[in-house]
RNA sequence: GCGCCUCUAGCUCAACGGCAGAGCAACGGACUCUUAAUCCGCAGGUUUCGGGUUCAAAUCCCGAGGGGCGCACCA
């Protein structure tokens, strides 16, 4: 018999265990119900069985006996994994479980493949990313990771929107591939005979849409980088980029943490988190240091943009990095906090003013032009996002275009390229404006304390197989 | 891309130079209140793949492939 194209569910499990929750042992509840889902313990006792239903919402015993259940036979012979529909009364067995008492039952698909140990499930690594759908089953912390994603992403939307901000969509498709320095995947179009790239990033879009009069926009999306996978990095992963007219990287700070820390007390129910062991503090304000600052704590040096080239680079060089000839200070700089900063600090922390040289998009600071205002949150030892004043000026926008340009020439294949429509746009006006980008697949890393981003991606990246079985 | 580790039944794991095994799942049977039910029975394998060493290889060596971790790159 095949099976049938719906079931009229009345109860989830959830809602019909609640009916149990006061009938002593033995005890009938009178009340009928309907539900669905996975059988995933079946204990048949000759005349009598039981098995466990579970589908979203829970999970719930049923009971059935060769008296009064319809097929009893068959139900016996169910196997684990099979998806059924049960209908009966919500009973409390005579040692307790609150249960279905089923009359009545229909298969509505049989699972051909076993789940994996009943009791140890599936742990085999590969297994649970590759066949994610035989993990979620067997593993409560996977399908609780993916679902305090989705809680994230949504309380991330409703707070943006009542913020007053518009969620838009911008391309995915680029034919100049900007808003980052990162390697980019290459596609092609067929009509129109050229090559395009998948976005590294939204921000040119998200500005040209403030040039046209959209003054706070955010969009939550998948970027593509083709570079290495390691625990931290996905070759698409998903952030949320944000623009608003009219503030500036100071205004930003205090959103991005106001933002995170909201979550964190949406999803988690406060802001003081252990991650891998360590209490983390999410809690407003966070620490506000600059990157010459941190490197002053940190290598004891006071090393600026005015430190000589071969002092920077004898430092480089002895936290074990092999600079390159023709990076400037602003480059060696920020190598060497890589180097020997980040990954200590446990923050949350914002990293201020950035060197100019290293931030192509970033206004120059109002202090002193050969920084940029850029910050970047830094919590756990990794960069959750980065953020900046934008540069609005047009003209230092194509300057930073060519020097980036050049540094593609000398071979650095991450550099920018000078985007001309980008550039006009700029040249209609774009007014002070401050965006921040938020790493969401980071965040989740953090809200769910595991350490490997693809236990957040639901089908992470992974080399594909040659042949099936 | 480089280095280290790893791969045995559908799943979780033993065997670590001497006949490839167990539990769970599956299959057949017993059992009228179970909780990872229990009990009896049956079946399940080119030990990831290809070479080599050896009387003998899952085990040692070389190579390939998948995966993990670290480094590099980045968010």
């Amino acid at each position: 018999m095949p099976p049938p194209y719906r079931f009229d569910r009345t109860h989830s499990t959830a809602e019909a265990a609640t009916y149990g929750e006061d009938l002593g042992p033995g005890e009938g509840s009178g009340i009928e119900v309907s539900v669905a889902g996975r059988v995933m313990l079946s204990r048949p006792q000759g005349k009598v069985a039981f098995a466990e239903l579970r589908e979203s919402s829970g999970a719930i015993q049923l009971f059935a006996t060769s008296q009064t259940t319809q097929d009893f036979d068959r139900f016996v012979r169910l196997n684990l994994g099979d998806w059924i529909g049960a209908t009966g009364e919500v009973v409390r067995t005579k040692r307790g479980e609150i249960s279905v008492k089923v009359n009545g039952w229909v298969l509505l698909a049989n699972a051909r493949r076993s789940f994996g140990d009943k009791w140890r499930g599936v742990s085999d690594i590969e297994t649970r990313y590759r066949q994610r759908e035989v993990d979620l089953w067997a593993n409560a912390e996977s399908r609780e990771t993916l679902m305090l994603r989705s809680r994230v992403v949504q309380r991330m939307r409703e707070r943006l929107w009542a913020d007053g901000f518009v969620e838009v969509e911008t391309p995915v498709l680029h034919p100049i591939p900007g808003g980052a320095t990162a390697r980019p995947f290459v596609t092609h179009h067929n009509s129109l005979d050229c090559d395009l790239y998948l976005r590294i990033a939204p921000e040119l879009y998200l500005k040209r849409l403030v040039v046209g009069g959209f003054e706070k926009v955010f969009e939550i999306g998948r970027l593509f980088r083709n570079e290495g996978l390691s625990p931290r990095h996905n070759p698409e992963f998903t952030t949320l980029e944000l623009y608003e007219a009219y503030a500036d990287y100071e205004d930003h700070m205090k959103l991005f943490e106001r933002l995170v820390a909201g979550i964190a007390e949406d999803v988690l129910g406060t802001t003081n988190l252990t991650y891998q062991g360590r209490p983390l503090d999410l809690s407003v304000p966070w620490r506000r240091a600059t990157l010459v600052e941190l490197l002053a704590d940190a290598t004891g040096l006071e090393l600026n943009l005015d430190t000589p080239l071969d002092e920077l680079r004898r430092v480089l060089v002895e936290a074990g990095s092999q600079p390159d000839p023709a990076w400037g200070p602003g480059k060696l700089l920020v190598e060497i906090y890589e180097k020997k900063v980040e990954s200590d600090l446990w923050g949350p922390v914002f990293v201020c003013d950035y060197p100019a040289e290293v931030s192509p998009l970033a206004r120059r600071h109002r202090s002193n032009p050969d920084l940029a205002e850029r910050f970047e949150p830094v919590v756990a030892g990794r960069e959750l996002g980065n953020a900046f004043s934008e540069l609005i000026d047009p003209d230092d926008q194509r300057a930073r275009f060519e020097q980036q340009a050049l540094e593609r020439a000398r071979g650095d294949s991450e550099a920018m390229e000078v985007d001309e429509e980008y550039l006009r746009a700029l040249e209609y006006g774009l007014p002070p404006t401050a965006g921040l980008g938020l790493g969401v697949d980071r965040l989740v890393m953090l809200l769910a304390d595991v350490s490997n981003i693809r236990e957040v991606i639901a089908f992470p990246t992974l080399r594909p197989l040659l042949a099936l079985d």
